[in-house]
DNA sequence: TGAACATATGAATATTTGTTCATATGTTTA
DNA sequence: TAAACATATGAACAAATATTCATATGTTCA
């Protein structure tokens, strides 16, 4: 659906004003579309506090549904619904010890993308 | 607002099964709420595709408003809004130029976060 | 000064998302 | 096998959020 050439001027500034060639480049270097939807979804799972905190729970060493529920004063179905969301990331990992399930951190680079963000906000 | 113990039965486990010492050291790790709730915001900005897509525009120049909207084929208006949220993380910062407001990043961790992310969704 | 341009912003709307509640699934033990 | 326990999950609801539309602010130039 391209607009035609007097729509394009009432909506944006006159023309490009960087070379055309510098815009390429700079789409260039843009990923492709599903790995910004990916990239996005992957931050995602960290822009909410209850996840933070079953992560940092978790950093330490690996925890039951119940106790991580009880550690954050939250309930049980909460953090369920939270953890299946951490799983489905792969940022977390599970393993079934009788009636326990047993949560841990499934991968190393979650520890440094938390500290990087706490070390920006600190500044 | 304490809960009764029955009431405490009834909705977790009978009892911590880890020891208190270290869920009182894993509590010791966790930053404070305030912390957490600044991390959260910091990660929600990467948790957009648009937003995603400045910051890479950004990474290799400064660019107007209105060519960021015409490079990411978006309103003028949809750009500015998010620029004005990445502004406020202090993720990018801006000159005027006459009628032209340049945009660029106001920070290197930008770079090594989304890399990073990167990294973890190409695994 | 007025017209054109570049950007910012408030309100409205649609979509996404986190928690709660009720209940289902799966395991152990008496 | 029945009861108790630990966890998972679907539906409902409330809160947060991204975009659009209309319009305001601020700059330049004739």
């Amino acid at each position: 659906m391209k607009r035609n050439i007097a729509e394009e001027h009432a909506e944006s500034c006159e023309m490009i004003h960087h070379h055309c060639d510098v815009v390429e480049q700079v789409m260039g270097e843009m990923p492709q579309d599903e790995d910004l939807y990916d990239l996005a979804d992957f931050f995602k799972v960290f822009a909410d506090t209850t996840r933070i905190k079953i992560l940092y729970v978790l950093l330490k060493q690996e925890m039951c549904v119940c106790d991580i529920a009880q550690t954050l004063e939250m309930t049980q179905s909460a953090i369920s619904h939270q953890l299946r969301i951490l799983k489905q990331m792969d940022l977390v990992k599970n393993r079934r010890d009788g009636k326990t399930i047993y949560y841990s951190l499934a991968d190393n680079h979650i520890v440094s993308i938390l500290s990087q963000g706490m070390e920006h906000i600190n500044e």
